[in-house]
DNA sequence: CGCGTCATGTAATACGTTACATGATTCC
DNA sequence: GGAATCATGTAACGTATTACATGACGCG
């Protein structure tokens, strides 16, 4: 597991409370790592009380003091021996692909509402790499090779860009697919 | 949720045994959803109760009986209309990427470490490719567009093929980036 | 004055992972 | 004779999801 981990990285590169963070985990982090916010706050806690993590409360004009966690020395050894650690396999979870095999065993009206779920999908993905090119234009204007965190983050954006390609190409190809089958549910299994 | 949903495809594409399930699970299905042979049982227990699927005792040679299981009417149309709904945006959790950021805390020993790993976690997908074209010459050598079942496993393979090419030349990207980085590991957030 | 956002949580339930358990067979 | 595979599970624990809860502030 590594939540631990993915919220260490972003309080090293910036210090946060745990609002802040579920924000990030929406949005920059949340392109290779989501959490809620409950998954956050418990994680916080049994990370202050394994100090991988400290608190300074910061006053705030007309909203409640916050608590503002930074990584601590053993948060930052905890990190870099996981770091060290070999990487586990993804475990793939991908509802659309069990849906596309699926639509083997509907008919003409599911394939349509089909089609028009990955039209959706596609937009969807359309909206995100839109996103992340304007991310990439606006926090990567001019590359500094010799900014190793900059360089870092730049590289994962760069895979959330690939991937958003690959998977709008491939919906392509899922779509005239799905258009150029034979109306006819496939019934071999349950005749 | 959806591993009912991916074991009712796996059971209209083909009857089978819990085991046999788990097996796919392993193999072809694995793919894109991934599910151990507790969680088979498991899930298998309940859809028999929803009467979502059947068993039949089938007596084997030297081994113990087996129950294949078959998708019962009302699995199928617990199937169908699972497949019409919405497609829920998927969890993303790319451990790799938490690890590439973290590398910005690191130091030299530790990025070299990180190379190595993710030099090993490049073999491993080149050889799930190798493994997909090898699986799409044996089981799609001549694709007939007539033949819906196998036109949507083969579109899905195609997109397998695809995310590993694109990880493949992600993961060039990356060891090119770990490379040129200056080996001084960032502490401008713990001074 | 109601809605959205900031900010922080608890509780219940569902799901997933790891370890353990059993017993037969086939292959080397 | 030992290891691997077939086949089916149970138990314990940890993680994730969903719903619920609270209260202050700012905007229109």
């Amino acid at each position: 597991m590594s939540l631990e981990h993915a919220i260490l990285v972003s309080l090293l590169e910036r210090p946060a409370s745990g609002y802040e963070l579920a924000r990030r985990f929406d949005r920059s982090i949340g392109r290779f790592w989501t959490a809620t916010h409950q998954q956050i706050y418990r994680v916080l806690k049994r990370m202050e009380t394994d100090a991988w993590i400290t608190a300074q409360e910061v006053g705030q004009d007309g909203l409640p003091d916050k608590k503002v966690w930074s990584a601590a020395p053993a948060g930052r050894a905890a990190l870099i021996s996981w770091l060290r650690a070999p990487v586990q396999p993804e475990a793939v979870r991908h509802e659309l692909a069990v849906k596309i095999r699926g639509a083997a065993f509907d008919d003409e009206v599911g394939r349509a509402a089909l089609v028009a779920e990955v039209e959706r999908y596609r937009d969807d993905h359309r909206a995100t790499l839109a996103g992340y090119l304007a991310g990439e234009r606006r926090d990567f204007p001019d590359p500094d090779p010799r900014d190793a965190r900059g360089s870092l983050q730049h590289v994962v954006l760069r895979g959330g860009i690939a991937y958003e390609r690959m998977v709008l190409d491939w919906l392509d190809d899922v779509l005239a697919t799905l258009r150029g089958l034979d109306p006819t549910p496939d019934r071999k299994a349950t005749p």
